[in-house]
DNA sequence: TTTTCAAATTAGTCTTGGCTAAAAATATGT
DNA sequence: ACATATTTTTAGCCAAGACTAATTTGAAAA
């Protein structure tokens, strides 16, 4: 079975709103993660429904279902994929890389993402810190914690970013809190949960604490 | 002004078309060419008409313009670098990497573009021998040769004719050594320079010195 | 329990890019 | 020159994926 362009890009909307706990998933959510309107979000979930890539019984939400999760992994397994090979080879700064990557990840040929994959030898993690999975669609996900959880003086490595906007990203460059940059919590500040923190043992930052739990965290 | 996919598609093939000599290009010949039905290129042709980038007069003929040459050669110019990308990089055999490259030839992204083109090394010819134009379009032609002044395995395209006469082009016409026609020099008498040559990967073909002295070949 | 409201769905329309069948225009053969 | 054949275009239809407007449904408040 195919699946359309649409349709991969709704089902990794799904995925990945399914993610973050909640069991259903809202009509209006998905429209506005795919910057459409709920009647055409509707339309899509019939169609997603038949094709049993996800359960949908209407009025009553959804859920992904087993093949419809083989699929979104798929897709952001080479959408992942692309986004190391455009930093790695291609020397994109890790802010720019992901709309390209969006059209890169449609691209149907079993044989390049194979190719593609040893090309960069498979790698684990894209250039925001999150994990590739596998052609099986596993992933080896890293303890993470937000940043704005973690108490003085504890120390970490910054591993992926919540919020991957080219504002946000731009940002982070800016002020040095790249991907694997080694942190330390100098100080949080109780009334508005704002941090110091301490980057690569020698940048102090200041950070509100709206930044801070955008950007997670594999404690050491 | 943006193109589609189809549009791009269309215009790529007219291009093409119009190359191989004729002034005029057929509605029948471009539906062979795209797979579809001559309805349906009618319809594009007056689209791509108000857009400008073909001269277009119904029942009359077409004629592509000096924008629509631009963007027929910023999309052959995508397609052969990725063809490139594919061989070099990836390991891609030849005769594999037609059906990804067209895919791939309609990601957006002029930066994607000029970084793979320095990560290629400004490569000027495809894995086909095929000159990639430069992103204003122009094309470093392979310098020509006399076909009898080939050697053996060598390959080319048949570009002109030294000798116009009618004569002797109603000859090549014959023998199917047209303008335009792939060539592969297979063997070389060396008591009269005589050639056997191999004609758009099908035909074998037995040509005097005389003859092939008065072929221009562009080598690739 | 009813009423009210927000969320979700349906109905109907638009555009793109296909299709078939029919009509129109050009080309060809006698 | 005229009849026939071929090419091209038009007309009308379909599917995907978007939209707006109207309606239905489930949830929340009175």
């Amino acid at each position: 079975m195919e699946l359309t362009t649409a349709e991969e890009n709704y089902l990794k909307a799904i995925y990945h709103l399914s993610e973050e706990g909640k069991k259903s998933v809202a009509t209006n959510d998905i429209a506005a993660e795919m910057k459409t309107k709920p009647a055409s979000v509707s339309d899509m979930l019939r169609k997603l429904g038949e094709k049993e890539v996800i359960e949908y019984r209407k009025y009553y939400g959804l859920q992904i279902t087993e093949s419809g999760k083989r699929f979104a992994l798929q897709t952001i397994r080479k959408h992942r994929l692309w986004e190391v090979f455009l930093v790695e080879k291609l020397n994109f700064a890790w802010d720019e890389v992901h709309e390209v990557a969006e059209q890169l990840e449609h691209i149907q040929s079993p044989l390049l993402i194979q190719r593609l994959d040893a090309y960069l030898n498979y790698p684990k993690f894209d250039p925001h810190g999150d994990p590739i999975p596998d052609e099986f669609g596993d992933v080896r996900a890293r303890p993470r914690v937000q940043l704005n959880e973690m108490e003085i003086d504890q120390t970490g490595q910054i591993v992926a970013v919540k919020d991957s906007s080219a504002a946000f990203l731009r940002y982070l460059d800016k002020v040095g809190a790249y991907i694997g940059a080694r942190i330390k919590v100098l100080d949080k500040v109780e009334f508005d949960g704002s941090l110091e923190i301490l980057v690569d043992q020698k940048k102090t930052l200041f950070m509100s604490k709206d930044v801070s739990a955008n950007i997670l965290v594999q404690q050491s």
